[in-house]
DNA sequence: GAAGCCATTCAAAGCGCTTTGAGGAAAATG
DNA sequence: CATTTTCCTCAAAGCGCTTTGAATGGCTTC
């Protein structure tokens, strides 16, 4: 069923037709009713690739995945940011459009997507500390949304983020105010950008209370139940191991957990652990407390958000770039609680 | 950047530069390359709308998303499928779409992406027992490969799926074999095909050795880490309580171990835990000893082999339907051992 | 040198839609 | 009744590509 069978058949013009169903004034109610009834029954949906050739638009978004080589992972993230960002396409009548590529052809695939005309807009993920895509998309003149941000470039460009920084602070100011002092941090990797700002805010915090920083207690790994577990089990065996963990993500506080069991450690009185949570739908924290004490900020609602921006972006490239910067609240659960007094004190 | 101006650059034909960028023989070698080299420096790359519309094809795969409305939750194996499926693609220049949908508009969500004919195909993820999208991606005539089975459907379609029943049964046998009598099986939703198989592999192994079922060591919910936690918690007070868990997901496994180290449990040696694990990246199930036992089945394989009946089946409508098992292997743990002696014996 | 043949190249039609600029019929006005 | 206005409808052009069928030119061959 095409325009144009479905347009015969009403014994119509295409145009009246195309009128009919895109809501413009110049067709009588009589009519619209009547084409909007036959488009029903008949199944009509306008071939999406001529319309978009001929409108212009193609009404998709584009997301870029990264999928690194070396390190073969998809950020459980994705998963919850996607849903979130879908809903608001969905809402907007715009389809998803999902490219995985490797960390080498990362500038020819932005390229050909832009040539290629396939999408309205591109949200950037993942974002690295200098991310060169922020200014070959300027270039290219593609609209698009960056989830996070890119420290070293001062380029204008649009994007959403977690207050990275603000909650690390927070977290480990509340740890120091339990008393403890040996607090380690397990970072993500560190050419992401917010596992950077994530360090500063934590050596911030402890150098603001003048305690000295120790590369014994700092780790930048990937964000996975191993390497946290791996990580925990050898700081635990440290000579002055940590009294308090601060992780990035929730998979790895349950790597943590289980050093800390593993070692026969109890958690929240021997050992404490905050951790950021992006309160993935499938694994949240708790249910009446939390497991873990933690900086919560829901990575589906960024999607949304984000989404939203986008499209704005799309209808009126004028109005950018747009910042919106979400607080992460920090919530009190079950796995902190007062540094131990010292064994030998 | 389009056809026309660079075929007008290199004052050749439309014609002519098209062939030449598409290995048509009717192009002289030369002229192929020098048509090919202005196309990489000005970075040409054909609109893909126009192409779709000219070529009937839309190089594109659609996957759609069941977002429950009830249970907000996106599936957490969901991430590592799209990027097997994706890296088939990829390697056969489609572009992958996905669509979010909530149960109720189903049915009218396929019928548009059809009518709209901006996919070759889709990929139909979660498929229940008797799931109404068979018949109709079939009624509608779009080549659709399923990841898992519906049990009660016998139209012909393709699908591909894990061994679910026989990796159940070895798990149950498994455990069987250890001395465990009392083993809870900790299922997901069992309106899902798989969960259904799942059960039933596991009831089967449990009668075949004499055992009768208990529903108080059967549950079949979401495969949450609090789920996990709080069934087995539950369980675990039961006054026969089990001596071993049969999970269906790494995330309730480890719900399921904090169950067991909250009542002062030990894991592999009060109680037994033998789970499913779909090899997820940022899961991976130990370094060189896995934390549980498992019967392992990576996803993200599923999704490449997916991916590649489906293009062969666009290729080649008439090679389908195709069908595909996945053997998953049974791999030996830490979470495991003989069934603790009765304390009251 | 004419005829025939490849090897290349081209102009034009068509994919299914939107949108422009114009036309026709009915209603309102003089 | 003729003219204007309003409303509705239409034919045709164009979006950027592929593909058909025809044309061109340079070679051979007799």
């Amino acid at each position: 069923m095409n325009l144009k069978t479905l347009s015969e058949h009403l014994k119509l013009s295409q145009t009246t037709v195309s009128r009919a169903l895109n809501g413009y004034p110049e067709v009588s109610e009589k009519t619209r009713m009547r084409v909007q009834q036959a488009a029903q029954e008949l199944n009509y949906s306008p071939n999406a690739r001529a319309k978009g050739l001929a409108t212009g638009r193609a009404q998709t978004i584009g997301h870029v995945i990264p999928v690194s080589t070396q390190h073969e992972m998809v950020n459980p993230v994705f998963g919850d940011f996607i849903a979130g960002a879908g809903s608001a396409y969905a809402a907007a009548g715009f389809e998803m459009m999902i490219s995985l590529v490797d960390d080498k052809s990362q500038e020819k695939l932005y390229r050909d997507i832009c040539a290629r005309r396939n999408v309205d807009g591109i949200i950037v993920h993942g974002p690295t500390m200098d991310d060169p895509r922020i200014a070959l998309l300027s270039e290219l003149n593609m609209p698009f949304v960056v989830h996070g941000r890119a420290s070293n470039i001062d380029l204008p460009y649009s994007w959403l983020d977690t207050n990275n920084s603000r909650a690390f602070q927070r977290a480990t100011e509340f740890l120091l105010d339990l008393g403890h002092t040996r607090i380690a941090l397990m970072n993500g990797l560190e050419f992401m950008d917010y596992a950077n700002r994530r360090r500063l805010a934590y050596e911030g915090a402890l150098t603001g209370r003048g305690i000295a920083l120790d590369g014994d207690l700092m780790c930048s790994k990937e964000m996975t139940e191993i390497k946290g577990f791996l990580s925990a089990s050898a700081m635990l065996k440290l000579e002055s191991p940590p009294t308090a963990f601060l992780t990035s993500s929730m998979i790895t506080a349950i790597g943590v957990r289980r050093a800390i069991h593993d070692a026969g450690l109890t958690l929240g009185k021997d050992v404490s652990v905050i951790t950021h949570d992006d309160d993935l739908g499938y694994l949240k924290n708790g249910h009446d407390v939390p497991i873990f004490t933690a900086t919560r900020s829901s990575v589906r609602e960024a999607g949304i958000r984000a989404g939203e921006i986008l499209l704005r972006l799309i209808r009126d490239p004028s109005a950018g770039p747009i910042h919106e910067i979400i607080e992460a609240e920090l919530i009190i659960g079950a796995s902190t609680g007062p540094a131990p007094r010292r064994q030998n004190a």
